[in-house]
DNA sequence: CTTTTATGAATGAAGG
DNA sequence: CCTTCATTCATAAAAG
């Protein structure tokens, strides 16, 4: 059951974030030299405050199908809900709410990254990660979570790829001539699962910018 | 079924709010001097998504009234319910039916999980599990499989993010004490500030319990 | 500016 | 539990 959302929430942002560290910088959040506040949201809360958002849009188009299916003999109530949906606070509810950054490697960083794949180690272990990481960091910004992940990502990415490329004794069902330009379409044949986004709560609440337009990232 | 979504509607509407914020008005609130980055929201930011959140709670809440009154003469409407909840293209990720071998939690079977996680009580015995996977399952398609694994899944990302997050700060005990025995990462993670491994905790403009309410932009 | 693509990150599941 | 893999999601970058 859907109930007292406000004691889980609290709980999840204590078991996420009980520490209340001050980062590296002792002053990062809400207040300045000049004893100024302004509100400052981590990605964190932003993420659980999208979480949120997200469980209520499906909460209403949960309760929109209900009403539908319990209604749909009578109109009076469609035209309720037609309205509901209308209404400009509705339609102005996709707001996207954070600019989620992301790291993008430098070219150097890049290339060094690209050299130790290449050096065929398959699994760079922690220890290794965490050396790779060291070095990189020498050329910007880093962590050895980006580390971990570009070399996952380009593993299963170099793999799928393979997959593609190689095929050339087996079965073709539904195959549609995609080995030609594999290079770059390895992700074209998402003729299986690609769904219909245009009705998901999650765009339906967060496909606008205009939220994300007035964040912002100050030095 | 439905009383409890009626009463989770009170409950966020009577939330209180107890941010402090002076905020800025100006507009770039916020500065520092050490070439971090923080995301800033201005209180007309704010504003918008406070609206936007009470937007959705108000619609849910006037859909729960509206299916009370339509519903009040018979009962079987939890039963209905019940259905609409399990119906996989009622789920937010629901949609082709071909696709998808993987479950994916509907927003509502989150935030249950993420409460109980919560809880503290780290254990998730096996017949805790057959509790929580009889509960879940009354709002969409889920198996016992699927919450042990979440737990799994849940419990090592929390502690290994603990790790990232909380370096060379520590303190604060209130919380899960996480043997964070293993090095952890060195100081060029905490330069992630600006990425969003970035973490901190403090002054939260949501750190209440119900949002839609707790955003009130005081002034 | 809008659409498409490339890719960083998140997460369910499997293996050990 | 921890690590690894596969798939999916979101977004920066590129294309139109």
């Amino acid at each position: 059951m859907i109930m007292d959302w406000e004691n889980q929430q609290k709980q999840q942002q204590n078991q996420q974030q009980q520490q209340h560290e001050e980062l590296t910088n002792g002053n990062n959040n809400n207040s300045n030299n000049n004893g100024i506040f302004v509100k400052v949201m981590t990605d964190e809360q932003m993420e659980i405050l999208r979480k949120q958002i997200v469980a209520y849009a499906t909460i209403c188009e949960q309760l929109v199908e209900m009403h539908k299916s319990l209604t749909s003999h009578t109109d009076l109530s469609g035209a309720r809900l037609g309205n509901l949906y209308c209404d400009p606070f509705v339609t102005s509810v996709g707001h996207k709410i954070t600019g989620r950054q992301r790291w993008t490697p430098t070219p150097v960083q890049l290339q060094i990254l690209e050299r130790i794949f290449d050096q065929g180690n398959g699994t760079p272990s922690k220890q290794k990660i965490k050396e790779i990481t060291s070095e990189l960091s020498q050329h910007g910004q880093i962590s050895e979570t980006n580390v971990y992940n570009w070399f996952q990502n380009r593993r299963a990415r170099s793999k799928r790829k393979q997959q593609v490329t190689a095929p050339n004794n087996a079965e073709s069902e539904v195959e549609t001539e995609v080995e030609s330009s594999n290079e770059k379409k390895t992700k074209s044949e998402d003729f299986q699962s690609q769904h219909n986004q245009a009705t998901r709560a999650e765009d339906l609440c967060f496909q606008n910018p205009e939220i994300s337009s007035g964040m912002h990232s100050v030095d």
